[in-house]
DNA sequence: CGGCTGCTTGAATAGAGTCAATAAACGTGG
DNA sequence: CCACGTTTATTGACTCTATTCAAGCAGCCG
């Protein structure tokens, strides 16, 4: 079922937008490869990114129930991607309880995410939203490719980071400062290393949610 | 269907929970009457209230796909709720495609509204925060009840307020009475008017996600 | 070797938090 | 019905931190 939804593969250049704010999104896109963004533009003209999107996501799920989406969608890098009509989301539906499960389990778990993101973005000190950001980032790449270990590569620039976090590009700079200074993390260019990652755990108390993940409530079967 | 599911009320006083936090939550809850709220400690030890359900919203959807919940669910008024085992959802999945649909819907919209917050929350103007809870609150307690037009009670304290907002309880004060002298609000005790509905929408851009709603994708029948 | 974009650093500003003191509202029991 | 104590709300003074503006500094590509 899965695969059949995958047949059909597509490539995305950089920078091309795979939605526009407030404008009908009809489909869904799973992502193969590649780093997509979701921006937006808040009352006061400053750009925000509420959702980084990385390989395995599936793209636009807080978006297909309503008549236009409040997002632009972005690649943030060259993207191989599947389009999803929202037909076929009827289908599933219809066709297999345990994949309508599955897509239920994959919103509840951005709701988590976001949950975490949310509580971390009310606090004042802001590299603790950093830490937060590449924690979840992480987590998230190891998913897919366990071998990373303690290190990934960020496409994104500082003041994309920032977007996506709720800061200045000019204070990313600074809480990067800090946690390199507090011997936190490595960077060299856009490549992150968690030295201490334990230490970063804690300082937000971090838990990833995947590792804690229950889906003994899903169907069987097909 | 639904109506099965909400057979046996139950009465729930205030300040009960419903759930606590790091303990496993395998069931929802139907809320028919009163407010709840997820409330978590934050690593500095400041309490946060990520969600507050209404009338009408099912408790839990963020967290039944997990072994344990980060959210302590408290009673903030007195309630009446449906208890609605985690077994029951894989029932649903096998049986009803639409209530499946509706339910990822249900999941969906919680997602956008919680995208709205997050953009708003990281803004540093903190009136502006209360200003979407409000519009927010308002929206949602519409939809149960049209004929509340423009006024709603709040049972939350106000440092129930800035936990949920994210702001200070001393700080939500000072923005309430920034509202008042705006002429944007009006208040007697916890009651709150809307004197410019408008006027408040423009302040943060709002935009009442359940008038935008598309659910022609939900396959039919039952 | 320019010229672009992205990153770093400094100084000044503005806004939210905290602490603390008061005032108002609410509930309880006499 | 009133007096008391507790909780909740308001206001002021001060601090702290992220932002903004601005200038300088890489690093990359033609």
């Amino acid at each position: 079922m899965l695969a059949s939804l995958e047949k059909e593969q597509e490539e995305v250049s950089e920078g091309d937008f795979l939605a526009k704010e407030n404008t009908r999104l009809d489909e869904l896109f799973i992502l193969k490869k590649g780093w997509v963004i979701a921006t937006r533009e808040e009352a006061s003209g400053r750009a925000h990114i509420p959702t980084v999107y990385h390989p395995g996501d599936v793209i636009g799920l807080s978006d297909v129930a309503f008549t236009h989406t409040p997002n632009t969608i972005v690649a943030a890098t060259q993207l191989t991607i599947c389009r999803f009509p929202r037909e076929k989301l009827t289908d599933v539906l219809r066709q297999s309880p345990r994949v309508s499960g599955l897509f239920l389990a994959l919103s509840m778990i951005d709701q988590a995410l976001m949950n975490d993101r949310l509580i971390v973005s009310r606090r004042t000190d802001g590299y603790l939203r950093l830490v937060l950001f590449l924690l979840q980032t992480m987590s998230r790449l190891r998913l897919m490719e366990p071998r990373l270990h303690d290190q990934f590569y960020c496409p994104l620039t500082q003041e994309q980071i920032g977007a996506a976090t709720g800061l200045s590009g000019v204070h990313v700079s600074r809480s990067i400062k800090k946690l390199l200074e507090l011997n936190l993390i490595e960077r060299h260019k856009r490549f992150f290393r968690f030295a201490d990652e334990p230490g970063l755990n804690s300082l937000v108390g971090y838990v990833d949610r995947y590792e804690s993940l229950d889906l003994s409530w899903l169907p069987e079967g097909d």
